[in-house]
DNA sequence: TCACCCGAACTGTGATCACAGATCACTAGC
DNA sequence: GCTAGTGATCTGTGATCACAGTTCGGGTGA
């Protein structure tokens, strides 16, 4: 009774299943392009890696498979979809509006702290990628915290799990690309294109700051694209 | 053996299962606004609705919960969201920039059969709108089918899977408003956007197609929200 | 030697059971 | 009379079992 003020203050604490928990790890394993487009997964299997039982390995992958993550193929197959030429296409266009309408409202909207936050995403990620052995999965990963530091002041929670998603459709053919041919790192596309989103977003200059970002997505896809790496498969048989 | 270039035509039979079934049941409930926000759900109980076991009734939920379309407390309860006003707000200025984006590209690329289609989708829903007695609920699908048709012509299958999401999410509270006060659909607003939306459709106008579909948004979201019928809670006690 | 076929060992899906935690009505105690 | 506690009954979560369909390998047939 006494203590209502004190008690009101206290951080509602998310809950964790197990099914978050195997969510998360596929997730990761997704994004990092360790799981890669074509693999194929058994629920058996990986409840047996992770020590757990089938069903939350299920709903997991339930959830993955609804934002088309994963697949189940008609044979009751699941697996990392295979992602032809167009499909790759469409989905790059998708994330260059989605994620160009998130930058513009961020250079338009961001305050003094995520400035700053955004400031020295850029600073971490380009001292890993000018690094003299730079360490890819840590570029990987540094990159989306830019990427996001970015969207996350755009204000629009709906709008950041939206592009969380695309990440999450993204990352395997992407950074499976990564890992095959790491010398895109090496080009700079991506820190120039980088230092320009962040000075737009300096100057408030929304459509600026949304075209670097488009380069960006834009010269990584062509740069898949070109090397043939998806070829344009209308049936897997 | 030699009929396989017949066979390569087949069209690949989607497996409907249990799951399938049961989150579409459910996602029509939301979107009709049958279930309204702060509605409880049992699964259990609507396991037995359904005449399946609780299983199906699982990942039905743990998906539609993924989508944020439903939430599971702390407390282990699963009801729909109740969304405060600025919740509400992130939502419709989403809705507004995703489909905005939809619209913009619809309108420069459809195709004369689309428009047709298009075109077709505004007379059914005029025509239910402007009868002496609508139908809510065919109003309320025959607008969601012209939306649709519009987006469908944006050439990005990924886009119009977001945006299918996002009007999951904002079906309940749409939905519900427009059971609890029919008096919008009278009011002619959305007859009048949609028409605007169609002139610019048929002028390959995206910039003006886009501010129709929003304004059309954005005026039954300030409807809503006027009527005061959200409150901004912070939490639930 | 190659094609076919049959069976063992998988696959996901659904049902059922077990359990911990939350609710709620009710009663005992102040 | 009203609060605090208590137990029956609900909740979702996880594990286990049962089943049908698929895959794949080994053996048998021509």
């Amino acid at each position: 009774m006494n203590s209502a003020l004190a008690l009101a203050e206290l951080p509602l604490l998310e809950r964790r299943t197990l099914s978050d928990t195997v969510y998360e790890a596929l997730s990761d394993l997704l994004a990092s392009g360790r799981l890669a487009p074509g693999d194929r997964l058994s629920l058996r299997q990986s409840a047996a890696a992770l020590g757990v039982s089938v069903m939350p390995v299920r709903e997991a992958v339930s959830r993955l498979a609804a934002d088309g993550v994963l697949e189940v193929a008609p044979n009751r197959v699941i697996r990392v979809p295979v992602m032809g030429a167009a499909a790759f296409r469409a989905l790059v266009e998708t994330r260059i509006a989605v994620e160009g309408v998130a930058v513009a409202r961020a250079a338009e909207r961001r305050t003094t702290g995520e400035l700053a936050a955004i400031r020295s995403a850029e600073a971490a990620f380009r001292a890993e990628a000018e690094a003299a052995e730079p360490d890819r999965a840590r570029a990987v990963q540094l990159n989306r915290d830019l990427h996001f530091a970015i969207y996350g002041a755009c204000g629009l929670g709906p709008l950041q799990e939206i592009i969380a998603r695309l990440w999450l459709k993204a990352g395997p053919v992407i950074n499976l690309d990564l890992r095959a041919h790491p010398e895109r790192l090496l080009q700079g596309f991506a820190l120039r294109r980088h230092a320009e989103a962040v000075t737009a977003i300096e100057a408030r200059d929304g459509a600026a700051a949304a075209a670097a970002i488009a380069a960006d997505i834009r010269e990584a896809a062509e740069f898949i694209l070109t090397r043939g790496g998806l070829r344009d498969v209308e049936r897997e048989d």
